[in-house]
RNA sequence: GCCGAAGUGGUGAAAUUGGUAUACACGCAUGACUCAAAAUCAUGUGAGGGCAACCUCGUGUGGGUUCGAGUCCCACCUUCGGCACCA
């Protein structure tokens, strides 16, 4: 009987299924008094292409963490599902007519079968689908608690629309208003991302990944469902200090909310032959340097351009704001070269020094950011200076490196450049008597420089001589005693464009009557998809629904004529919560019970790609803050650990791709070695996080590992145990070998670093070594398998069984070890004379400092390397080395 | 340009966190079994020198700290991620 992966393998796959041996207890039946895991997988989108080979990494890490903690006594969640709606499908419905539900269910099934194949702990009684009615009613649900609140900014929390206190005197349309105003879902019109090719928005985050493919994205002005994760900003920030996330992951979300602290100033225009009642607000980081301020900038988009501009200006204005408009994000962004611009006429009064300066407008500022529109430092800014060089406007600066801070002094004293630092704590006397100051200066002025850092304050009147730290405080106070600006704080983070003119996704449970809109209740949900033969784009920027009459127009019995939303929601609608669906799936009643949920949130640990860091993994966090802030779980954050797997290469050790035609195909990869071989592989490869290139020669080892351990055990004529697998006590060098291996395995798992390479390597060391022995202790024996089930769970439940089993190991107790079997009783110490090893004795374990320094002292190759010399220190450390200085 | 991570044999990678560099595996070489091959088993495998015991060098490069550095500090080089007119 040799090892034949491809029974074993589909035997214990369909017994697992039968016996439900994965399947997680409901949860009034569940043993609460024993601890909880739940260990979760990045849910795929099931495309027609099949599982590739990163795939299974990340879940088969997953599953063997699931599977240990089964063993070591813990009520386990291990769910799997479907992140069903999306581009891809529909795109290959308008190719071939297939309709996107019935291509959908033909994917998940090969997917699913796929991920039987590779014999996952799965509880598929649990699966979810998120274009399922029972699973988007729930999506719509909480859309809908999103369009029913609204943020409340002293509690920082959301709250149900109901209580929003409203503002008196106002008319019934203002008030309508003013609530639509406030909703954390609302319709904005506004420019958007608008790709021509899919015939849909996409989202700031969607943006590169469709440019990648090669469709086009331009600007366009939408009328749009957001929602309001700006207001979350600063608790989805703060949210990040307490997980057990990678560094890098957090760092990312960190840039991507951006938070920015600094200052609102106000400059009034001076505009000739114009009405001069105007004003600017600009936003700064560096309200510091206001003394700096040569000139401003607006966004050409910013209103206040037409209302400044003087007549002679007036064309090139209009001209240059055509241009802007019809550039797309990429080359106003991506292919900034050369800055363009042009004056408006106008001109700005400096509030620091009274000064004025010209008012410019130019592409590189951003309506969307701040107050789209800047006061423009030079000196100490790198954008600023390309732009001043180009047009030729004053650079003048006000700041100075720590560094040349005495030298600034210095030139104070010899009177040539004036009104310098004069004050300021901490100034002491005089050091070099070099020119390095003057030359920063005129570097500075030249354009030849720029200084972006920190430092003190030159030519700034009050500030001189402030650290910068102080100076924007002291400035920041001086602009709100004067009331001309005030402390700000600015986010790059946007609200989150919700809606897709496309079929394939979650009606939004909306009524339009004109143009006020009227959400359904909760009890119409789910608001279904039509059945429609043609889900082609309307070419006028709408859905295809909107061009199913019978489902868009909606009579009520009182007359009432209404239209329906036909946009859809975004793919990531359902994957921002389908992590709480796993934990009831079958409630009809409630999306989840919150006892359900407060038993099993948050996840103990969540695997997947990194490519989710800004996207998925910020709409969850969004979306369970709202519900925790509703009442509905009593968890604020859904992931306690995240872990990111690597990426696989090909075997030429670049991206698989079809067109290099490196792909793996795992259907392959188990037909010919077997899931187990493929599981064992994917984590011996090195730690998870590592991008690593696949190798057929590799995963052949891992086969050849499992017939070594099969060969061990099952005597490969009869079938049966092995004759020297002995039912007799365990001798010490077996309790040590075991003992040690428990241990590695054991820690390997539970410390989370996920470097289930050196697990696997331990496994091999023991095989390696219980090779050599004449006979085997059983129990060591069964050990070694119930250690090695988690990686490559069907060959040992097929050997556990062999071996006299009844029942399936994946319940058997894990295993525990003695500390006194993992200790060494002897250790070999490395001698070395100046720190070069010389030889290397055996001693007993804990030998004396004393003794271990004259067992050195009386060593042949010691004596012979420190002869004729006189030894100066003798460094001894106890069960590890002796180091002789001469 | 800015931020982050990483550079160790022919290859994937280990290294108890400052104490024997290269565990484990792949590959390769030699041998056993075989008519032969595959499979399997055994032995060897960082580089250089020497008949040998042994010696010298060696963790991207150059410095430093230390009795001792893959590990700590400084500078540089390279690679991979992320951000990139966000004021």
């Amino acid at each position: 009987m040799k090892y034949n992966h491809l029974d074993i393998e589909k035997k214990w796959q369909k017994y697992w299924e039968t016996e439900k041996t994965f399947k997680t207890q409901e949860f009034e039946k569940l043993d609460k008094s024993k601890p909880k895991y739940y260990a979760l997988d990045m849910f795929p989108y099931p495309s027609g292409e099949g599982l590739h080979v990163g795939h299974p990494e990340g879940y088969t890490a997953t599953d063997i963490i699931s599977r240990f903690k089964i063993m070591k006594g813990f009520n386990v969640l291990h769910p799997m599902g479907w992140d069903a709606f999306g581009l891809p499908t529909e795109q290959f419905a308008l190719k071939t007519g297939i309709h996107p539900k019935i291509r959908t269910a033909e994917c998940i099934a090969k997917f699913k079968h796929q991920l039987k194949s590779i014999g996952f702990a799965y509880d598929w009684d649990r699966e979810v689908n998120t274009s399922e009615p029972e699973f988007f009613r729930w999506t719509q649900w909480i859309f809908l608690k999103l369009y029913n609140s609204y943020f409340d900014d002293a509690d920082q929390k959301a709250k149900p629309i109901g209580e929003l206190p409203i503002p008196e005197d106002l008319t019934e349309n203002q008030r309508i208003e003013f609530i639509n105003s406030q909703r954390l879902a609302y319709l904005a019109d506004g420019p958007v991302n608008w790709c021509p090719e899919l015939g849909t928005v996409l989202a700031n985050e969607e943006v590169a990944e469709q440019l990648e493919k090669g469709f086009s994205v331009v600007r366009k002005n939408m009328k749009q469902w957001k929602l309001r994760i700006t207001k979350y900003a600063d608790r989805l920030l703060e949210g990040l200090e307490s997980l057990d996330w990678p560094e890098n992951i957090k760092e990312i979300q960190r840039n991507w909310i951006g938070r920015k602290t600094g200052a609102n100033i106000i400059f009034r225009i001076k505009s000739p032959g114009q009405n001069t009642n105007h004003s600017i607000e600009v936003f700064t980081t560096r309200p510091d340097t206001i003394f700096g301020a040569t000139y401003l900038v607006l966004s050409p988009e910013h209103e206040m351009v037409d209302l400044i501009t003087t007549a002679d200006r007036k064309k090139g204005v209009d001209d240059y704001k055509l241009k802007a408009a019809k550039k797309s994000d990429l080359e106003r962004t991506e292919l900034a070269k050369e800055k363009t611009g042009v004056f408006t006429g106008a001109y700005a009064i400096n509030p620091a020094n009274g000064k004025e300066i010209p008012v410019m407008i130019s592409d590189y500022v951003l309506i969307s950011y701040g107050t789209g529109a800047i006061m423009s430092v030079p000196a100490h800014d790198g954008r600023d200076n390309d732009f001043a060089r180009i047009f030729n406007l004053e650079i003048f600066p006000v700041v100075i490196p720590v560094h040349l801070k005495d030298h600034a002094i210095k030139e104070i004293k010899s009177d040539e450049h004036g009104e310098l630092i004069i004050s300021g704590k901490g100034v002491s006397g005089l050091t070099g008597r070099d020119d390095s100051y003057l030359k920063y200066i005129e570097n500075i002025q030249r354009g030849s420089e720029y200084f972006e850092g920190e430092g003190y304050c030159i030519n700034s009147d009050f500030l001189n001589g402030l650290k910068t730290d102080e100076a924007i405080e002291r400035v920041i106070t001086w602009l709100e005693a004067n009331k001309i600006g005030s402390r700000a704080i600015n986010y790059k983070l946007r609200d989150w464009l919700f809606s897709r003119q496309r079929y394939w996704g979650e009606p939004f449970p909306i009524l339009h009557e004109n143009d006020t809109q009227f959400a359904l209740s909760e009890g119409e949900l789910p608001l279904e998809l039509p059945a429609v033969e043609s889900y082609h784009p309307t070419g006028t920027g709408e859905s295809p629904l909107a061009a199913i009459d019978w489902w868009v127009n909606v009579t009520t019995e009182d007359g009432r004529h209404f239209k329906r939303e036909t946009n859809t929601m975004p793919q990531l609608a359902g994957s921002s919560w389908y992590f709480l669906r796993y934990l009831d799936p079958d409630n009809n009643k409630e999306f989840c019970n919150p006892d359900i949920e407060k038993y099993w949130m948050p996840v103990d640990v969540y695997i997947g790609g990194s490519e989710h860091a800004v996207g998925h993994l910020l709409y969850s966090r969004f979306w369970m803050k709202v519900l925790f802030d509703l009442g509905y779980v009593s968890h604020d954050e859904p992931f306690r650990k995240l872990f990111n797997q690597g990426m696989i290469l090909g075997e030429d050790g670049v991206k698989m791709s079809k067109s290099r035609g490196n792909v793996i195909n795992p259907d392959e990869v188990i037909n010919e070695f077997g899931a187990d071989s493929m599981r064992l592989f994917e984590m011996f490869m090195g730690p998870l996080e590592a991008t690593k290139p696949w190798s057929t020669e590799g995963i052949a080892g891992m086969n050849r590992f499992l017939n070594r351990t099969w060969r061990l055990i099952i005597d490969e004529s009869s079938g049966e145990i092995k004759s020297n697998i002995v039912d007799r006590a365990p001798e010490e060098k077996e309790l040590k070998i075991i003992n040690k291996t428990i241990k590695k395995i054991t820690t390997d798992i539970e410390d989370g670093d996920m470097k289930f390479n050196t697990s696997i390597a331990q496994l091999m060391i023991f095989l390696n070594e219980v090779y050599k022995y004449d006979t085997i202790s059983k129990g060591i024996i069964e050990k070694f398998i119930l250690v090695l089930a988690p990686f490559t769970p069907h060959i040992c439940e097929e050997l556990w069984q062999r071996i006299g089993h009844q029942e399936s190991i994946s319940k058997q107790p894990w295993p525990h070890f003695e500390e006194k079997y993992v200790k060494e009783d002897s250790v070999v110490i490395a001698l070395s004379v100046n720190g070069k090893l010389r030889d290397k004795i055996e001693v007993e374990f804990n030998t004396s400092e004393n003794e271990l320094e004259q067992k050195a002292l009386d060593n042949e190759k010691i004596i012979k390397n420190i002869m004729g010399k006189e030894v100066k220190r003798i460094i001894v450390v106890k069960n590890r080395m002796v180091n002789i200085v001469v």
